[in-house]
DNA sequence: CTACTCTGTTTGACATGTCAAGCAGACTGC
DNA sequence: GCAGTCTGCTTGACATGTCAAACAGAGTAG
């Protein structure tokens, strides 16, 4: 009763995680050898140096790139002592923490981020052109469209067994 | 002198980023939910029992789910603690080791497969038009064919600092 | 105010991944 | 054969991620 993957199908889904393999090793590669940088300080410098005062809230932060605020709050101590991010009080309220950028950590996303675009050029986006790119942006947004209704479960709970079926009400 | 991305380029890029955050969130839930299991536990099972007589050497199943070998040392002593696998000697090499899968093992993978398919297609291949599985099957070919160049290094030195400067000779 | 509950974060114990070192079986030249 | 080297794997120490428990400030009812 199991309806297996086509060929069509088969070679989409593997195609994609393939993908999925090699461009994240090859990317986390350069990464660390251009910038002495993991993927995830990457995600946490880029990520609070869009934010005004270069600044964000644990909690929010770990909202938007899917963390646990768990593995941030751990993360976020071993980038302060390598003197990247500093943690400062949330003035209207008392139990928050404040994440910001020192000036060490936005000098090294800006430098960082040039060569992270070159990296990112060189092994996917200049591979391909403006059809595909759409092609691209189109499933991201029917897959996204579909995820971000079934991803978010209580943020409290991150990581709970059995999170949530979806399938909106239907019929 | 950076080439940033353009809006286009950005919308394919950060698309892509998200969907891959999101859906393997997702997918791993569903994964740990309904069978167990987590993703490296289903890449090691899919992958030997696809394999001859559901076995094969350390070292193969290493590269071909891109693992370091040590890595996949150490998982497979977990999953051999859980009843998931098995080593065995390999014959016409003293040295080299094999990974067995055990009853249970093909048991589980199985029966996580049926739901695993599923799961891919709920949140997945079933959002998709044919048009889109085909295009996607279009960008992975041709991001894979210009990785599975520059990716291989001395599958030895997995980690090195510094790997390979991609860029085929030029001109 | 004071007891309760709730919420944002931290912490500690444990699971998993990485890196470098260690080991034993193969191969090679002599 | 057998020293020297290579290869395939394992191991241990350490880095990173997960889960549940502990905290301390905020909000609420009486």
């Amino acid at each position: 009763m199991t309806r297996w993957l086509t060929d069509d199908e088969m070679r989409a889904w593997l195609g994609y995680r393939r993908l999925r393999t090699l461009l994240d090793l090859q990317i986390t590669r350069d990464l660390a050898a251009d910038s002495g940088l993991s993927d995830a300080d990457y995600d946490v410098l880029s990520t609070v140096s869009d934010a005004p005062d270069h600044r964000m809230r644990l909690g929010e932060l770990a909202a938007e790139i899917k963390w646990s605020v768990s593995r941030l709050s751990h993360h976020v101590s071993r980038m302060d002592q390598r003197g990247l991010v500093t943690r400062d009080d949330y003035a209207s309220d008392g139990r928050s923490a404040t994440v910001v950028l020192t000036d060490e950590g936005w000098a090294t996303i800006q430098a960082a981020a040039k060569l992270h675009v070159a990296s990112v050029r060189r092994h996917f986006i200049d591979l391909l052109d403006p059809t595909d790119l759409a092609a691209l942006a189109t499933i991201a947004g029917k897959v996204l469209a579909h995820l971000e209704q079934v991803t978010p479960p209580d943020p409290a709970r991150r990581g709970t067994p059995r999170t949530q079926r979806d399938e909106p009400p239907a019929t």
